[in-house]
RNA sequence: GGCUCCAUCGUCUAAUGGUUAGGACAUCGCCCUCUCAAGGCGGUAAUAGGGGUUCGAAUCCCCUUGGAGUCACCA
């Protein structure tokens, strides 16, 4: 058959070449070593939080080495496609500060010498590799029907052979010049599939830059690589995509091991060599004891929206991304307190072949640590921001005085050991409602070991004897002098030692006024709290305790 | 079902033929302490099962079991 002559027949518009590609898109200079990584999401909804693993793991890999982070749209699947599916990829990725180097870099900014980097647009590029397939023999027009492929693979179920479009099955192999002339003078549909040379005996091994040696059968069926509306499948997309964006290492999902083969298989054909690739365990959910990939539908924590939405501190979730994908993440983060985490250097080989849990009580641990270690100024910046977003209210508490939400957020912010009771944003009302009269419910926790009429003589005493300005030894001095006032032990110690002669301690001293002033048994540094709400506001709340009382 | 990958404390994992199988989170106890939160010290807790190879196996081989992924004109 002349195969020219079939590739003018079926692409008659194309005039660019293959060689003409490789002129526009030229090999990049860079330096030795700088790895080309390229995220390349389908705009089918949300980003998912495996997406960002995955996009951060190809970014660190890119800038470690000085290398290139692309980010490439894979629109060619119309039907899967949401409103905003590109503006909801990149505002997740902008969130968690993901830098993008190529391709898209904002929602209206798309910059690099590589593009276009949506695939739609790129739809001359692919056909023009698509020729030069056929016009070598290597693909040709498939005219099935979607009831003869069903035929066909309701036949292979049943011998129980390979299912796919392959060997004595792909009968458009067979077809004449003059038949696939008639079928396109009629216009019927076709896509274009790939001769596949693959020998059902043989096998190929690649090497994974995460798994190391996979081994698995060649390749042989003829998959689709223009489908219909000339638009390339996802297989056909990458190959000729990575190839001429010069990717050095494709980091994708290990659900697309299995495709390798095909995908090696194209770039043999092509007589391309294939980049490196790295496939990446899914994360994984708990589910009825057992184990399952995160799934979109399910799981609301599976959208990185639901991290921004809670409060958790975009480094912490950084970091515990960071601490998945290598171990030695932690070691870094213990002897480097305050590094950066892009000076952590990730290595490929150091991470998990097998799909993990994603633990969202150790991302709280981690993103407690990470809120413990800012100043009280840098957690005021971020939960106002937080809270700018998605509590209105407390937005507008926290921004009424600066000085004062300052002020409580530095409660026991000792650099030592600071406090760490806060790992997302969303439990800053709760935790520190008491400071708001707003928020202050005016429901008081049961104190236990002293009763009403010692409450009200406690609180009565010290509101004569409290001095604001008392430091936070003085004023400990002064709750000392109340406790003994009434009766109780000044030191806990002399109380357990010989509880039967005091009527409690000071411990018990300072819960009273506790209770009165927040409402709470529990709470941070008190002598903290009575300072920042001040003499006023501290005298008020234990007035309206004492009313509670009676 | 075929193909592929995977299997160490509850969870994430370390230990590249010789370790009392280590760490982190969680959990429990004690200490510190004006309540918490921290912090300190300590505890419980794992090599899926069965066969080999070897002086020696979590580590290498085989089988079983279990889990995951994939088999589209979706990515």
């Amino acid at each position: 058959m002349d195969y020219n002559k079939l590739a003018e027949l079926m692409f008659p518009t194309i005039t660019k070449t293959v060689e003409d590609y490789e002129r526009i898109y030229p090999k990049r200079n860079l330096k030795e070593g700088a790895q080309v990584t390229r995220f390349a999401p389908s705009p089918t909804g949300f980003l998912h939080i495996g997406g960002l693993f995955a996009s951060l793991i190809s970014e660190r890999i890119a800038h470690q080495t000085d290398g290139v982070f692309i980010l490439r749209i894979e629109d060619t699947d119309k039907k899967r496609e949401v409103e905003n599916g590109v503006e909801r990829i990149l505002e997740g990725l902008k969130n968690f500060e993901i830098k993008i180097d190529e391709g898209f870099t904002d929602f209206d900014t798309c910059v690099g010498e590589y593009g276009p980097y949506k695939q739609r647009e790129r739809a001359e590029i692919y056909q023009a590799f698509a020729k030069k397939m056929v016009s070598e023999g290597l693909a040709y027009p498939c005219f099935c029907t979607e009831e003869e492929l069903t035929e066909i693979r309701n036949i292979q179920e049943e011998k129980k052979i390979l299912p796919g479009y392959h060997g004595e099955f792909a009968k458009c192999r067979n077809l004449s010049l003059e038949q696939i002339e008639e079928n396109i003078k009629k216009g019927l549909p076709y896509v274009v599939r790939m001769k596949s040379p693959g020998n059902p005996e043989k096998r190929i091994s690649f090497k994974d830059a995460i798994r190391g040696n996979i081994e698995m059968p060649e390749n042989i069926v003829d998959v689709v690589i223009l489908k219909s509306d000339g638009i390339p499948t996802y297989h056909f997309a990458h190959v000729v995509d990575d190839y001429l964006m010069g990717t050095t290492v494709v980091i994708r999902g290990d659900e697309w091991i299995s495709s390798a083969p095909i995908h090696l298989q194209m770039f043999y054909l092509l007589k391309l060599k294939a980049p490196k690739y790295a496939h990446i365990a899914p994360i994984m959910k708990e589910d009825e004891g057992g184990k399952r990939k995160i799934s979109k539908r399910k799981d609301p924590e599976a959208a990185v929206t639901y991290y921004s939405e809670e409060g958790y501190p975009v480094e912490g979730v950084i970091e515990y991304l960071l601490n998945l994908a290598n171990y030695t993440f932690e070691d870094f983060r213990r002897n480097n307190k305050t590094a950066h985490w892009s000076e952590f250097k990730l290595e490929m080989n150091k991470m998990s072949n097998s799909g993990g849990l994603f633990d969202l009580v150790k991302l709280n641990d981690v993103c407690k640590n990470k809120i413990a270690s800012y100043t009280a100024e840098q957690v005021y910046d971020l939960a106002i921001a937080w809270a700018k977003e998605y509590d209105s209210e407390l937005y507008s508490l926290l921004t009424r005085d600066k000085d004062f939400s300052v002020a409580m957020f530095n409660f026991d912010r000792n650099p030592d050991k600071p406090r760490k009771d806060i790992g997302k944003f969303n439990e800053v009302r709760n935790s520190f409602s008491f400071m708001f009269d707003e928020l202050f419910d005016g429901k008081y926790e049961e104190i236990p070991n002293v009763d009403k009429a010692k409450q009200k003589e406690i609180i009565e005493i010290y509101k004569e004897i409290y001095d604001e300005n008392a430091d936070k030894d003085t004023w400990f001095a002064t709750l000392k002098e109340v406790a003994v006032k009434v009766g109780f032990a000044a030191e806990v110690k002399e109380y357990k030692a010989n509880p039967d002669a005091f009527g409690g301690h000071v411990g018990d001293v300072s819960t009273v006024i506790r209770v009165a002033v927040t409402g709470r048994t529990r709470t941070p540094d008190l002598w903290g709290i009575l300072k920042t709400l001040g003499k006023n506001k501290s005298s008020d709340r234990m007035e309206k305790y004492i009313k509670e009382l009676n």
